[in-house]
Formats: C-alpha cells, structure tokens, sequence
RNA sequence: GGCGCCGUGGCGGAGUGGUUACGCAGAGGUCUGCAAAACCUUGUACACCGGUUCAAAUCCGGUCGGUGCCUCCA
C-alpha cells in the first residue's frame, strides 16, 4: 500500500510495525448535528483506505472515535458549546443531543456501507484515561494552570511546529477570536477545562484540578494510545486538523510517551459546493436525506466520490450526482449479466474469454497506489463496456468472482441485486416468441409492461438481454 | 500578515517530459421490425508570459485567477 504522508509529504509505502496488521485511528465526528455530504465524502475515504489495505491482506484494526464531548466554541467562552448549543435548540441535554446524533452517525456507515470500525470509542466514556493522560503531562512539567484550565505549553515541546510547517511567530494568534492572555504561547491549547463558576454544565466530571470537562484533542491521543499502542501505523483524519488538532495530538502523546505518535498521517481534502466551502451560514449541509428524497441512490452518491481523489478538493453537484448515478447504473446491468449467462450453444465461435484475475490486479494496483479511486473506476468501466453482449456461461464463475471482489474494494453493492421474477423472465420469453413469429404489436406491448416495472431489454445476437432502467 | 493547495475539452475528473485517461452530456453513424439506457466514430483540453529541453499541458521563474488553513470544523 502506498499513501501520501503528510508527515513526510511524500508517497510512501506502508510498513506497519506488526507485519500483517495494521493500526489505524481516524479523528470521527463531533455528534451534535447531521453530518454534510462533505463529512460523508471523507468518511467514505477513511473506508476506502480499510478497504484497500484488508485487499492486501492486512489485519486491520481501525479506531474511530466519536466525540460526544461538547468543545467550546472558541477559546474565550464561557461554557457554551457545541452540544449544550444544540441541546438547548432542541430542548434536551447535551447528552441526549450526543446519543441521538451519535446513534444517527453508526447508522450512516451503514447506510452507506462504510466498513464498521473494530472501535467507536466514545469520548465521554474514556474521561478517566484522558485525565490520566493529563497527570502524565503534568508529571512532566509540560502543563500550567490558568484561570479557565489546565494547559498545554507548546513551546516545552520541541519540533511543535514541524508537523504543520507552521511559522509560529508569523501566524497570527487569535485572529478571529480572542484568546486567553494568560496563556504563555499562543498555541497552547486546553487539556482539561474547568466549568464555569456560577453555571452547571449538562456534561462536566470531577478531575484532580476541578470540575470540569477534556479539551478536545486529549481525546484522541487518550483513545488512541488505549486500543491501538502508543505508536499507531496510520492516523486519518480531515485535511483542517493538519495545523491544529494533529500538530497538538502529536505534542502531547510524544512528550508523554517519548515514541513517535503515528508513523503514517493520511489526510482527505474538503469538498466545494458551487464553489464554496460547506458551511452553516451558508446553509449548503446537504444531507444523505437530501440525496435520498430527489431520488438519488446512496451507492450512486458513494460512486461521486470515488471519482475524484481524495486529495484534492473536489466538488459536489446534483448534475455531478446525476452523471454518477448514470455511471452506477452502467455497472449494475455489467453486474445483472450474472443473471443471463450466454449458453454455449448461443455463442459464436469466436467468443473472446476474459482475463478477470488481470482486471483485478490492474484495479487493485490503482487502489493501493495511494487510493487512485478514478483510475480504478476507468478500468472498471473498461470491462463493463466489453461486456455489453453478455457474459459466456463459462465465465459465470470467474465473472461473480470478480463482482464480489469489486465490492469488497468499492463496496458498490453490485451484487446485492436479485434477479428479475419468473412472471417477468416469462415476460421476456414470450416477447422473444413474439418476435419470432414478428407479431410486433405484442412484442412492443410487452416490452411496454417489462419498463413499467422497471426492466429494460436491449437484443443481441444471442437473445434479449434485460436491465434495470 | 503567515503557511498551503489549485487552475485540464460543455460539466466532472485522472495522469504524464514525447503514446486515446475515464465518466456524464452533445454530434454523426451502425445494428434493429421499430427501438434501446446497445455498438462505433467524433470534439484537435491542459489559465497567461518567459525559461530549461531534441521534445512541456507535464520541470523552473513570474503574472493573473480561484481556494483552504491559521477558531470548533471532514
């Protein structure tokens, strides 16, 4: 498997510690709202890289957290965040919000058949872990106390800025909020924050410094290091978290472990929407119930995201997701072939077999070549196109074969269609007698009723053919 | 202000120092009783200006344009 490593910024192979198994943590979704198409698109590629590295035949162990721990909204504030925001529109607890929305997310991985993930550890669950994490912190001299938390001193941590190539006294702190005074370098970031004083938070435990709840990125590192080791092989994650939430991942577990944090760091890009940036002022969080009610379906939404690579920032369009849901619909009637095999005695002499072990490599080859997903596409739309006349009864085995492994890659759900029924198979029979005997208007009549329940019929030279329209 | 990324044919989107990406849409045609979401053909794409090179859309420099991050963010 090659990939990008933003560590390195180079494509590299991966050589996971544990030849065999592979470790690999992704920073998941904060659970206070429905995710976006955009959440989805990277969540799609976290499953992709899964994917292609059990193909490979790797063992693979993939953490994703969920954070149900509300963050504040920015670091002056008070005490409302995210959570406790949305619980109050809603008029429930922060975590009633958390549980909703969390349960809302494991259903979408499903729904879009995203590999499940060995862990969904939650945040609020691993309050005891992180605390310890911030004692080990704290033990060795890298935290201070201020008025709001407890706080990481980035500038104690040599090489902070290496990860984000950041010119730390060129970036402009605070630049669009305010910031803690008290804090000793603009960077330093909350571990552990204390709740307000006179306000009672819906999620706030007690800790060595006071009531109070983790700062964001202690999680992480916190989950991390309990399910996969100190040293994970490979941490994804959105491309934003590169300067902030990564950069202060790696600060705080390798100045309490001493060991590198991850060895791999893979990063998606953002997606655009007409040009802009998914955001709630902009009110373009285009949902999977979106997609669903204008009667696209979610593989022809996965098929979109496949097209483009997961580095660069692709767009979203309902045009875009029209052509993908053409695209899919190509590839189902490809897959639908393994219902109407050609029996030896319909085929010409000269049918040619085809080489699906090749395909397979070629594909695999795309895919563990840091994710080219259009590339493998292309190839696969090449076979599609050869095989519009039909699969041999021969090749029927190799064919499902080649299907299956396709979905294992893609998860495209190529084979979860069923066949057509025996009324409409008899449908197709007898339109075929139909025209034998050219008695047209019969023919024309019943391919009318097979289209009315969705069956399209296109004829060869070895008989009719039907898909789904 | 700092750190990045990008600019490919109507749209989307790979790739590469010299060979058709691919998909969707369009045009023409073939097959067909008529059809087809079937097949074939087709569009002379790489922002602009210089430079390097036998050869650049692909490397280097500059210009213009777009965009991301520096706050929680996928």
């Amino acid at each position: 498997m090659k990939l990008y490593n933003t560590l390195t910024r180079t494509v590299e192979e991966i050589k996971p510690q544990n030849p065999g198994h592979t470790s690999v943590y992704t920073c998941g979704p904060t659970v206070y709202d429905y995710p976006h198409v955009g959440n989805w698109f990277t969540f799609i590629r976290y499953d992709l890289l899964v994917r292609a590295l059990r193909s490979e035949g790797q063992n693979v162990a993939w953490v994703m957290n969920i954070t149900d721990v509300g963050h504040l909204v920015n670091d002056a504030d008070t005490g409302e965040d995210k959570l406790e925001k949305g619980a109050r529109r809603e008029g429930k607890t922060a975590w009633d919000v958390a549980k909703f929305y969390g349960d809302y997310f494991v259903k979408g991985l499903e729904r879009l058949d995203i590999t499940t993930p060995t862990k969904l550890p939650k945040a609020t669950e691993h309050i005891a872990e992180q605390i310890e994490l911030v004692k080990t912190l704290e033990a060795k001299g890298y935290t201070y106390i201020i008025d709001d938390g407890v706080y990481y001193d980035t500038g104690k941590f040599e090489g902070y800025a290496a990860f984000a190539r950041l010119d730390l006294d060129e970036q402009q702190a605070g630049a669009r909020v305010g910031f803690n005074a008290q804090k000793r370098n603009a960077a330093d970031f909350a571990l552990w924050k204390f709740s307000p004083k006179n306000h009672t938070r819906d999620m706030e435990w007690d800790s060595p410094w006071g009531k109070g709840f983790p700062g964001w990125h202690v999680e992480c590192s916190a989950m991390s290091m309990k399910y996969l080791g100190e040293t994970i092989d490979i941490h994804s994650g959105g491309i934003d978290h590169v300067p902030v939430h990564h950069t202060n991942e790696i600060a705080q577990s390798e100045a309490a472990t001493g060991k590198r944090f991850a060895n791999y760091w893979m990063h998606t890009n953002h997606i655009l929407i007409n040009g802009d940036k998914i955001s709630k002022s902009l009110g373009n969080g285009i949902t999977l119930e979106d997609i669903e009610q204008k009667d696209y379906s979610l593989e022809a939404f996965r098929l979109l995201v496949l097209q483009s690579h997961y580095r660069t920032q692709s767009k979203f369009s309902w045009e875009e997701l029209d052509a993908a849901e053409n695209r899919l619909k190509t590839y189902q009637a490809f897959a639908d072939l393994r219902w109407q095999p050609i029996p030896e005695s319909a085929q010409s002499a000269d049918v040619a077999s085809t080489d699906y072990e090749q395909y397979l490599h070629d594909i695999f080859n795309e895919l563990t070549n840091d994710l080219n997903t259009p590339k493998a596409l292309a190839i696969l739309s090449q076979i599609a196109d050869t095989h519009a006349e039909g699969i041999p009864a021969q090749e029927h085995e190799s064919f499902e074969a080649f299907l299956d492994a396709i979905d294992h890659m893609l998860g495209l759900r190529l084979l979860q269609t069923d066949n057509i029924n025996d009324a409409q198979k008899k449908l197709v029979l007898e339109r075929q007698m139909a025209r034998r005997r050219k008695d047209w208007a019969t023919s024309d009549r019943l391919r009318d009723e097979l289209a009315s329940q969705g069956i399209g019929l296109r004829d060869t030279s070895h008989g009719p053919i039907w898909c789904r329209i």
